[in-house]
DNA sequence: GAGTGGTCTAGACCACAGC
DNA sequence: CTGTGGTCTAGACCACTCG
């Protein structure tokens, strides 16, 4: 009469009571937590199911223990953006994080595109960023951004070229928007021509377009991204496990 | 005075004893393993050790833990090959195993490129397989494949039409070979005249060039494959947590 | 030395599968 | 009903960090 698989174990009932205090701001990034005792304590569990609660949130990088020190809020580093949000990689094995060139930077309202995979209202306000990105010395991709103006308000009052090269960590610090998981989309396309123009290569040159979908913790779409990706002496690395 | 940090705890000592029994067969795909009790005793720690060492391989797909039932060796499927080794979706978000047509299949001496990627010396024997593979109706993809030919002994014997579509399990249960890893390159590159041939497509079309070199537990590569794909109606799936 | 997370153990009990 | 993995607890001890 009921249906409902209705178990629960009490370190996942844990884990999404934290889940709601970094969603809601309550944790920041870079904060540390209660030690494990106090944390028990407050929820009214043993230590042990706390830790559990701590390993799967630290597992999915949304907390960082360090022995002897502590548990941490996550943050976004040009580590974390290099080795784990940027996927493009030299061929000869080396990884750099790309610097980037502001093209554009505005308000707009949203495209019927740009409102359903940020789930916003066609007409809603977004703010939209056109930047070139350099690997090496060499312009290797250029990419267009678009994110929820409600989120990001005033975005648009600095200068484009104030705007820091990384932007997750930026949302973060600036906005409180923690970007936590990503989802990526790769098909190869012909340049337009002046995509063409602005990586030096002919038009209708094969070019890696990552189309990324970025999510919060409590699962908001808060960045639609699409790359174009000059893959010449680059490659998107991918490891399946 | 030396140097070693030398400390190892015995979940992860205990862990390293049961991926060799993995890597030496000793324990084979889809067996299941004694109980956690009994795996206590032979390796002389306790349960919560014996568990935390299998929490750690079922993590990396290497084993199959099933309530009620037991531990198992994890085994290649249709729903494994679908998820997690093919990672090439239709836009409309259907996934479904590509078929294959083969096109040729062959011994041959390692070129320098094959005996780099697969650690073998230039000149040794390989096997070559080529293939067509379609999504929906349509051919969308070609793909060369190198196997080292010292692990798949006779593997020409057979009829190329007879060569099962799904390889990593043809690979496990005729050869003992279970690819347990593996890392992809992706790139943009025009179409060679024969490739666009065979995909409908103009020479010089855009494709996603997928280069996969696989590996087994204990680290040796053992396949070699190149794809080119079509990428008009499918996309490469990408996530990031 | 004090405080933190990490490991190891032992035991009780729960949920699930299959006879 | 029995056997399996899954959860929860409690306590001892280890390794790392920092003052």
């Amino acid at each position: 009469m009921d249906g409902t698989p209705d178990f629960k174990p009490l370190y996942l009932q844990v884990r999404d009571l934290m889940v709601r205090r970094l969603a809601s701001g309550a944790w920041r990034p870079g904060e540390s937590l209660p030690n494990e005792f106090q944390l028990a304590d407050e929820f009214g569990v043993s230590q042990g199911t706390v830790r559990k609660a701590l390993d799967e949130l630290a597992a999915q990088n949304l907390l960082d223990r360090r022995q002897g020190k502590g548990t941490f809020v996550a943050q976004h580093t040009a580590q974390r953006a290099l080795f784990h949000f940027f996927h493009l990689v030299a061929d000869s094995g080396e990884r750099a994080l790309p610097g980037a060139r502001m093209l554009s930077l505005g308000r707009a309202k949203a495209d019927r595109q740009e409102a359903a995979q940020l789930g916003l209202k066609t007409g809603a306000l977004v703010v939209r960023l056109k930047r070139l990105r350099l690997l090496g010395k060499r312009v290797a991709l250029q990419e267009r951004i678009t994110l929820p103006g409600a989120l990001f308000a005033n975005f648009t009052d600095r200068l484009p070229v104030d705007v820091p090269n990384e932007l997750y960590r930026y949302y973060e610090e600036r906005y409180g928007v923690t970007v936590a998981r990503a989802v990526e989309k790769l098909k190869a396309v012909p340049a337009r021509a002046d995509e063409a123009k602005a990586l030096g290569l002919k038009s209708g040159a094969p070019l890696l377009e990552i189309d990324r979908l970025a999510y919060t913790v409590d699962g908001r779409a808060v960045e639609w991204r699409r790359s174009r990706c000059d893959t010449a002496r680059h490659h998107y690395l991918s490891e399946i496990v």
